[in-house]
RNA sequence: GCCCCCGUAGCUCAAUGGACAGAGUAAUGGACUUCGAAUCCAGUGGUUGCGAGUUCGAGCCUCGCCGGGGGCGCCA
């Protein structure tokens, strides 16, 4: 916001230390962390102690101060025009070695809300960054039910993949479930067996019954224990069935094809229906049974570019000695398979291959992965092996690595049935809304209230994912993830609502409506802020202003550091602190109550842009912001 | 055996190597005839697992130890 001011007296301040021989260190500028004044602030330890390790006997504290109060007069004197309001820094300070620069707070708060209020949804978007990423999440299985786990992937992939976007990169979202594997098989084994033509009806029931056959399935094809001869017998036939109903598959028995391709849909339609409830829209679709062909051909190339070592010869697979290739000492990313004895491929290969096409066919410069953090190892070998094919992308390709989610009773097993669904939880979280939502919206149609318990209840949900850091494992507690009070989603949400209540009646009293927009579904809605006047903040802000205007400054940094470090939590962290800020100024501040047109008008534009920030910090979030709720 | 992650208030979690380690939650007290109390305000709560090291400065970086979780060539 002062950037001019800022390069004006770094300029300054470096002439300074030139002239004075004061090996000056780089200037970092960061927040005063003190409330109630805005600026910035910048120590000079380090140029103190670059002065030490140069021979002079400084005690380092001592002298940053000294330095700090030199630059200070300079940053004062040098220019025959001193900093001054009109430059928008109203105080320089130096203490504790460090030099505070104050900014005149009248100005600031301006600069501040014309730029929030001009910009609009577009106020904290970052410039186009000529790269083009491409975030690859939600990969469940098909032909299984899609539970709090795969929810837990999905939601921090897609804010991620918000984030980066919105931080200025071309971004491309993709989806690679699992449609293919034993595990698939087996479903499809037990459903032509014992339940072909019993499907329910209803898109989420259908997905749920390939779940429950799963779990029946693998009961029958394990083994027990204590099991007599003629159970062992029974177990065994069932799995030659089984191994066969793969072969057919593979070499591509269309019977057995199109029984896969119809169920594969019910999956599929029902991971779209969720994808929909969680506002998801992938613009690619990789499929693993797709992918397995390409998987083969790179392996041949791979053995001829010498990065990969064939053993078949000797009756064993293909291998690449990744550390060996590296030229690694210590073992690091030791030795992994390619193309299993039998020549069928891994998942490690089929990796390779995709890899391949996102940067061949999609022209992708960084590729990012949503994956469970369990899967480290392979993710960084295959890094690693695509460093080594030479591609250049591999620097730039991350893991996003999640803990796991498990319930208070134990880790979730999709094989023995112990999972939580998602469907059951946002249906959960949709009824808990409805009954907090009670006696507040008396008037408001039952479909609209509907559509805004789910907002609400999808909130809770979706913060609770996201404000723990994704390294973390997380005991899913549905009470604490639906709460709707302190550290949560709805309160957020509450803050943006509030904004809008204001601003609701300030239009209410002054214009009568008819100042409702077309196309809006959501009654009451008051995002216009062509009814605001300008405003000069000419008076005396109040520290909750103050605080507020901070917050709603720091967005454009918060959303450039939750991008270059693919982190969503700096953002939800973010959208609390200044759901906070709002929701103190709303108790403490009187609005329409002013006590002066001029200062009821500057808090109306401070309202305007405070709910205009908490829209796109929860746009972020893939959280929506109701109007009313 | 080797590698990765974690250890912060009773509990759940924050904190680009910088100024005073902060929130939520629980318990306590206060604030609705007011722009909506899903809120706000107040006090309480800490040897950042332990011990060294680097640094002017360490919750953060390095090493060792303790405790918990995960992973390690033909599963995904």
């Amino acid at each position: 916001m002062f950037d001019q001011e800022q390069r004006t007296i770094e300029a300054k301040i470096r002439t300074y230390c030139a002239r004075n021989d004061i090996p000056l260190s780089e200037l970092k500028w960061v927040p005063i962390p003190f409330s109630g004044e805005w600026g910035i602030s910048t120590s000079f330890f380090q140029t103190a102690a670059n002065e030490s390790r140069m021979g002079k006997k400084v005690n380092v504290p001592q002298r940053a101060q000294e330095i700090a109060e030199q630059v200070r007069g300079a940053a004062l004197s040098v220019s025959k025009d001193p900093v001054s309001d009109a430059s928008g820094i109203c105080r320089v300070e130096a203490v504790k070695g460090y030099l505070n620069l104050y900014f005149s707070t009248t100005e600031y708060a301006c600069r501040v809300i014309d730029i929030v209020l001009e910009q609009g949804r577009d106020f904290g978007r970052g410039a186009p960054k000529g790269e083009r990423v491409m975030v690859e999440y939600a990969q469940p299985n098909t032909h299984h039910s899609f539970h709090i786990g795969h929810a837990r992937n999905a939601i921090l992939g897609e804010t991620l993949a918000r984030i980066v976007q919105f931080a200025g990169f071309d971004t491309v979202r993709a989806s690679y479930p699992g449609d293919i594997g034993l595990g698939v098989v087996t479903i499809l084994w037990a459903y032509q067996k014992f339940y072909q033509g019993q499907e329910p009806a209803g898109v989420h029931a259908r997905g749920q019954w390939l779940l429950k056959i799963y779990v029946e399935a693998t009961n029958l094809l394990e083994p027990k224990e204590n099991e007599t001869p003629e159970e062992k017998t029974q177990r065994e036939t069932y799995d030659a069935e089984r191994r066969e109903l793969y072969r057919k598959w593979d070499t591509g028995d269309p019977e057995v094809r199109e029984l896969w391709r119809a169920t594969r849909d019910w999956s599929l339609e029902e991971l779209r229906a969720i994808f929909d409830m969680l506002d998801i829209e992938m613009d690619v679709w990789f499929f693993e049974s797709e992918v397995d062909e390409p998987a083969k051909t790179i392996v041949e190339e791979l053995i001829a570019r010498g990065i990969a070592d064939d053993e078949r010869p000797l009756g064993g697979a293909v291998i690449v000695k990744i550390d060996e290739k590296l030229g690694l000492e210590k073992e690091k990313y030791r030795t992994n398979v390619l193309l299993r004895a039998d020549g069928t491929t891994l998942y490690l290969t089929k990796d390779l291959a995709l890899a391949k096409i996102k940067f061949e066919q999609y022209h992708v410069d960084r590729s990012i992965y949503v994956v469970d953090v369990r899967q480290s190892m392979h993710l960084q070998q295959a890094f690693a092996i695509l460093k080594l094919w030479g591609f250049k992308q591999a620097e730039k390709c991350f893991h996003l690595g999640y803990g796991f989610v498990s319930l208070p009773e134990g880790a979730m097993s999709a094989r023995r049935g112990v999972v939580v669904l998602f469907k059951d939880v946002a249906d959960q979280a949709e009824q808990r809304a409805l009954a907090a939502m009670g006696k507040r919206t008396p008037d408001m149609p039952e479909s609209e209230r509907k559509i805004i318990a789910q907002q609400i209840g999808l909130g809770a949900l979706k913060y609770a994912m996201l404000s723990v850091d994704n390294n973390k494992d997380i005991v899913f507690n549905i009470d604490e993830a639906l709460s709707f009070e302190g550290h949560t989603g709805p309160y957020i949400q509450n803050a943006y609502v509030r904004a809008n209540s204001i601003l609701k009646k300030f239009q209410v009293e002054k214009f009568r409506p008819e100042a409702q927009p077309e196309g809006l579904k959501v009654e009451g809605s008051a995002p216009a802020s062509f009814s605001l006047k300008p405003a000069t903040f000419n008076f005396e802000l109040t520290p909750h202003e103050i605080q507020l205007i901070d917050f709603i400054s720091r967005f454009s940094a918060m959303v450039e550091q939750a991008a270059s470090e693919y982190r969503p939590l700096v953002i939800a962290n973010y959208g609390y602190d200044l759901a906070n800020a709002f929701h103190s100024f709303y108790h403490a501040v009187p609005v329409l109550q002013a006590e002066s047109e001029d200062v009821r008008n500057a808090r109306l534009r401070l309202v305007a842009a405070a709910k205009q920030t908490l829209a796109n910090t929860l746009w972020l979030l893939g959280i929506k912001a109701p109007e009313v709720m």
